[in-house]
DNA sequence: CAGATGACTCCCA
DNA sequence: CTGGGAGCCATCT
């Protein structure tokens, strides 16, 4: 942690504060989110950054594109399974019934960020 | 400014 | 499935 403070990690802390409990969101699309030149390793370093102890920022529901989760020796897939994400036998996330779609639109104009694109996947199954 | 690093992602064999 | 390589960007030396 330098003396400057960085705004843009700020802008991803924020973001991932977005994501509800039982949703997860992949390096790629929080970037896509905050915009203004972050990629997914930018976001990923913001992450690394944050530390496992912080319990301000839901870091646990950001994970690989794939569902599948970098971080070892943490407990993050413990984490998201007690907020009801469920795992397959390969221990990847099931993205595609706990992807996050992104913020609210009007949350998004009223911090100045970019909407998600638009995916053409199908729709989410229902929890049951 | 240049080089190294990193909790990423995509492509190809 | 595995492994290697390239592209991407912010931050630190």
């Amino acid at each position: 942690m330098s003396e400057t403070t960085p705004a843009l990690y700020e802008r991803i802390y924020l973001v991932v504060k977005q994501i509800p409990a039982g949703a997860v969101s992949s390096y790629g699309d929080i970037a896509a989110i905050v915009g203004g030149g972050c990629d997914a390793r930018t976001v990923g370093y913001a992450m690394a950054e944050l530390g496992p102890r912080d319990d301000e920022v839901p870091w646990q529901r950001v994970v690989s594109r794939d569902g599948t989760i970098s971080t070892r020796g943490l407990r993050q897939r413990e984490l998201l399974e007690a907020e009801g994400v469920t795992f397959d036998s390969q221990g990847r996330a099931i993205m595609a019934r706990h992807r996050w779609r992104g913020p609210d639109a009007a949350w998004c104009e009223a911090n100045h960020f970019t909407p998600l694109p638009p995916r053409d996947e199908p729709e989410q199954l229902e929890l049951f």
